[in-house]
DNA sequence: AAGTCGTGGCC
DNA sequence: TGGCCAAGACT
């Protein structure tokens, strides 16, 4: 429903008391489901406990939020519990090297999260004692916290009453509230509907119970809405077609790129390189390889573009999937010999101990060594 | 402000 | 099976 439904002329306060009114009944019964339907998740103070005076800590709710961001809860939630385990605190995180945090995060994807991770956990145990700081603003000024995140923290680990709004909460206010404007142009208008129902009650449950609304619930697909808690607030159910929003523009089509990776094996080991630390896979252990263009490599191309002179064998092909291109990567291999390596910085590594590459890479090897890992 | 930046699961 | 999409941030 909207203001303009109330189709009989009231005076402003009138109207603003019953709006208010409204919202304060869908406050309750979204509350009162999340105390009932709660995700048990590892980063997660469930609302018994806090009753019990558990409290979240900051730190695990940072490091829960920034590996969600675009990112399912299946795909992180191994990730959390490694990087938990190794790395208890903040300050523990901070005195890490470089490389073991990549490599940790390697499989997770968008690997300026694991910079900035590690830039953010050196600047709290730097410069404020580690310990977070505990309004939107502060939290806002560290590296790799955008209005998302820092207004989730802020919630959920200090009880600030933030707006968090993420795409599941998009989606939600987008049905709520029936918005037809088609995403990202409606992101400001869906952040303002947002806006009008926080309250100052359980700020960190009011941001999670939207969002285990909006995963468990209002799926994007499948919407369960015999099963929402604020079916009868909701336009998009009362208009029959709640799953076709959000709305949203048509995305332009992914062009294909092609390259070549470079398989060079020494005894058990493999040739690795440290890609430059901005980028595409910045900072990231890889497999030696050409550019990525739009036309496939030739064999005389891609034998000029080699990290090593050396016998290349052609081992196939591997295609892997990035969020605004498609790649096919030819794969070469070959036995080296240590002073044939035309490239410097190689670091060699045992096959069996691929793990911190990521992904594109990872399926490159395993494809490229044909069973011999 | 529009592009860039990963991955795996899903239907 | 291929396009869609998930707790976005940065430039």
């Amino acid at each position: 429903m909207s203001l303009g439904d109330c189709a009989a002329p009231m005076a402003l306060e009138v109207m603003i008391a019953v709006w208010g009114g409204v919202n304060t009944a869908l406050r309750a019964q979204l509350l009162a489901w999340y105390d009932a339907n709660a995700r048990d998740l590892p980063w997660r103070v469930r609302p018994a406990a806090q009753a019990a005076g558990a409290k979240a800590d900051p730190y695990r709710v940072w490091l829960s939020e920034v590996m969600l961001q675009q990112t399912t809860v299946p795909h992180a939630t191994p990730y959390f519990l490694r990087f938990t385990a190794r790395w208890p605190t903040v300050g523990d995180l901070a005195a890490e090297a470089d490389g073991e945090v990549m490599a940790a995060w390697a499989g997770l994807g968008y690997y300026a999260r694991a910079r900035n991770l590690l830039a953010c956990a050196r600047a709290v145990a730097g410069e404020h004692g580690g310990i977070f700081p505990d309004t939107e603003d502060g939290l806002r000024a560290l590296p790799g916290l955008g209005p998302y995140t820092a207004a989730a923290v802020a919630a959920i680990a200090f009880g600030r009453p933030a707006n968090v709004v993420d795409g599941n909460v998009e989606r939600v206010m987008a049905r709520l509230f029936a918005v037809d404007q088609p995403l990202p142009d409606a992101k400001p208008e869906l952040k303002r509907l947002a806006a009008g129902l926080v309250g100052n009650e359980r700020p960190g449950d009011w941001a999670q119970a939207l969002m285990d609304l909006g995963a468990t619930v209002c799926r994007p697909k499948q919407p369960q809405c015999d099963r929402c808690p604020v079916a009868a607030h909701c336009a998009g159910l009362a208009g029959g077609e709640p799953e076709t929003y959000p709305r949203r523009t048509a995305k332009a089509e992914r062009p294909h790129r092609h390259g070549v990776a470079y398989i060079l094996t020494r005894g058990s080991e493999v040739a690795l390189v440290r890609r430059p630390p901005k980028g595409l896979l910045g900072g990231m252990l890889a497999l030696p390889s050409s550019d990525w263009r739009a036309a496939r490599w030739s064999e005389t191309e891609a034998m000029a573009a080699a990290p090593a002179m050396a016998d290349w064998r052609s081992v196939g092909e591997v295609e892997h999937g990035f969020t605004h291109f498609t790649l096919t990567l030819q794969l070469l291999r070959a036995e080296g010999e240590a002073d044939g390596v035309t490239q410097g910085g190689v670091i060699w590594s045992p096959r069996r101990d691929l793990d911190g590459l990521p992904s594109v890479f990872l399926k490159a090897a395993k494809a490229g060594l044909n069973g011999l890992l």
